[in-house]
RNA sequence: GGGCGCGUAGCCUAGUCUGGAUAGGGCACCGGGUUCCUAACCCGGCGGUCGGGGGUUCAAAUCCCCCCGCGCCCGCCA
């Protein structure tokens, strides 16, 4: 679809900034003040305001030419000429502002968003194939809503890359070989006669035939967090469990381990499936301890140069040099038992990726960002010529204080939540419509429901805790999923109607008003962001920019009539369009999953 | 104790990488808007020592230093 064409000529403001940063450029290097065209554009403010859409500080310039900045600013801007694509340049104080031309931006906007359809925003500026891990939680239990920040930032990274010409495959790395797979299996294959009080006690109430009809996750993981309390206390069954694990690394057979392990994550997998998050490959940390591979990495690790070697027998490597904080930085590669730790199996399945990935990115919890440190020193250990880009999150935490544990009983599991938010969503769609059947209501309200949560959580900077709150996370009003997802069925509701589903014929010049103008800037601004969001990994900044599509959207619709206006009529349906093209192809960026009517 | 991240109105949050002109949104609260295209909306109002202090700069929420608070990590767990 996009063969062919430029990757920057589908960017509608890059007519506009392009020639613009070279006039600007010549202009202050004719004035004594050498500034290159690319340093131009990077201090060029896009921010857009009543002053103009674009704006640049002379202070420095000025004072590079050694001139008093407002007169300075005064000579450029009556030193450039008509520069193509703008309306004005204006000097106020040491600022300059440019207005472009909104004719033309309309008419680049509107036919670029036509031209590329479902492309719209896309380009293919990243060929290199990725491989985007994220999630992997060991198969234990269902997900808990901090969890499942991982799951959503990486679906999304995922998403954008792809969007960005980049092949991804995502991958789940399962870890059904240590403690905590081995923790299920050992409560599961004893006899219910044998298992702990407290264990008995967290799956009591359940008949036989409930607990069989159970989602596996939810089944197998209901003693999860009362096994682990009482092997802290109950040192001859942790000895059970480590010997479950020793079994496991030493391919002597576990009966049932595999099959829980494997059911655990179908239940798991299906909670996130809710969420629109799936995945390409799903890893067994098991395959790299079979096929020889972790064998190979602790061998080559012991004759590193930085191997040292413990009085107890243990192995480690002291990654001192490598920037790692002094009291962390000697690694054990292998226990006093030669058995093997997770982080070598992690250098295992790294080197693995790499046979396969030319660029490699670990989504991760904070929790993991000393791990991301080690593995990276014990790959340069190695010798590897490639690294994994960490992308790390913050934690989203409880009122109470803290993140969530399942341990502790802090915790809101995914399935509770989206429950409700569709329980809700079933409610608002039965305030507004009596002519749906329950199908369509249900419908509805699952994909509400799920945008809702799924938004909630991406909205957030990366970097910053996320505090959970019931009332926040099942906002359908605001900065929220279900505001987008309405916008979208507002305008696609406009086009029913007007029985045009692709009109395509506007005229610029029809499109005078603040409200139409303000749309068209906004939607010209996508491609921008996408790429913008591949580069950074900062996936919040494109539920922000969704945002304001669908606020732009809603203003223009309130002020401005569009089916019963006259000569204006065909070319509002055309902004229509491209608003909600662009706020469709934003929502599956985010995987938030369009509506029609809602 | 050491390390990483964060601290923006009553609450949540954008902007910090790449320093610029009145710090953008949302929730809550107050006041308006529907004989008209979906009011899950729109308009207006209220509310800000950008954690505190110092420094660099013509200019600091943004850069540097110190301090305080919060989250997390510092296992021969994963």
């Amino acid at each position: 679809m996009t063969e062919g064409l430029d990757p920057a000529a589908t960017d509608p403001w890059e007519p506009v900034v392009a020639p613009l940063t070279v006039a600007v450029a010549a202009a202050l290097t004719a004035h004594g003040a050498a500034i290159d065209p690319a340093t131009v554009r990077l201090q060029l403010d896009r921010t857009g305001s009543e002053r103009g859409d674009l704006a640049l500080a002379l202070h420095r310039a000025a004072k590079l030419a050694g001139k008093e900045p407002a007169a300075f600013a005064a000579t450029i801007a009556a030193a450039l000429g008509p520069v193509p694509g703008l309306l004005s340049v204006s000097a106020t104080g040491a600022f300059l502002n440019f207005v472009a031309d909104p004719e033309r931006l309309a008419r680049a906007t509107l036919g670029t968003v036509f031209a590329e359809g479902e492309h719209w925003g896309h380009s293919r500026a990243l060929a290199t194939p990725v491989c985007v891990e994220h999630t992997s939680a060991n198969p234990t239990g269902p997900f808990h809503v901090g969890r499942v920040r991982n799951g959503i930032i990486g679906d999304t990274l995922a998403r954008v890359l792809r969007a960005t010409g980049a092949p991804v495959t995502t991958q789940y790395y399962v870890d059904d070989i240590g403690r905590q797979a081995a923790m299920v299996t050992w409560i599961w294959s004893k006899p219910r006669a044998e298992w702990p009080e407290e264990a008995r006690a967290a799956v009591a109430g359940a008949t036989p035939e409930e607990e069989a009809a159970m989602r596996p996750d939810l089944r197998y993981g209901r003693p999860y967090s009362a096994v682990s309390r009482y092997l802290k206390s109950h040192p001859e069954a942790a000895e059970e469990v480590a010997a479950i694990s020793r079994h496991l690394e030493e391919r002597v057979d576990v009966p049932r381990h595999t099959e829980i392990a494997r059911a655990v994550l179908s239940g798991m997998v299906a909670s996130l499936g809710r969420l629109g998050i799936t995945f390409d490959e799903f890893v067994w940390e098991s395959t790299f301890l079979f096929n020889g591979s972790v064998e190979d990495v602790v061998a080559r690790l012991r004759k590193a140069p930085h191997a040292v070697q413990e009085a107890n027998g243990a192995w480690a490597l002291d990654t001192t040099g490598y920037g790692l904080p002094k009291e962390t930085a000697r690694v054990i590669v292998t226990r006093a038992d030669g058995t093997s730790l997770y982080a070598v199996r992690d250098i295992a399945y790294h080197e693995e990726k790499f046979r396969r990935f030319p660029r490699v990115i670990d989504v991760l919890g904070q929790d993991h960002h000393l791990h991301a440190k080690t593995l990276d020193a014990m790959l340069a250990e190695l010798g590897a010529s490639r690294r994994p880009e960490f992308v790390i999150y913050q934690d989203i935490t409880v009122p109470e204080g803290g993140r969530m544990s399942t341990r502790q009983g802090k915790v809101v599991f995914v399935d509770d939540l989206l429950d409700e938010a569709v329980d809700r969503a079933r409610a608002e769609v039965l305030k507004r419509h009596d002519d749906l059947s329950g199908e369509e209501v249900d419908a509805i309200a699952r994909v509400v429901g799920a945008a809702a949560v799924r938004y909630h959580i991406v909205r957030v900077a990366l970097d910053k805790n996320v505090q959970f709150r019931w009332e926040d996370a099942l906002s359908f009003e605001g900065r929220s999923g279900p505001f987008l997802l309405y916008a979208y069925a507002r305008a696609s509701s406009l086009l029913r109607k007007a029985g045009a589903d692709r009109p395509t014929a506007f005229d610029p010049a029809r499109l005078a008003t603040p409200a139409e103008r303000a749309l068209v800037r906004t939607i010209a601004r996508f491609p921008e962001v996408v790429a913008g969001v591949a580069r950074t990994t900062h996936v919040h900044a494109l539920a922000g920019y969704a945002h304001e599509v669908a606020e732009e959207f809603n203003r223009f619709y309130e002020s401005t009539p569009v089916l019963a206006s006259g000569a204006e009529r065909e070319s509002r349906l055309a902004l229509v369009a491209a608003a909600r093209r662009t706020l469709g192809n934003a929502m599956a960026l985010l995987g938030l999953e369009p509506l029609e009517r809602m």
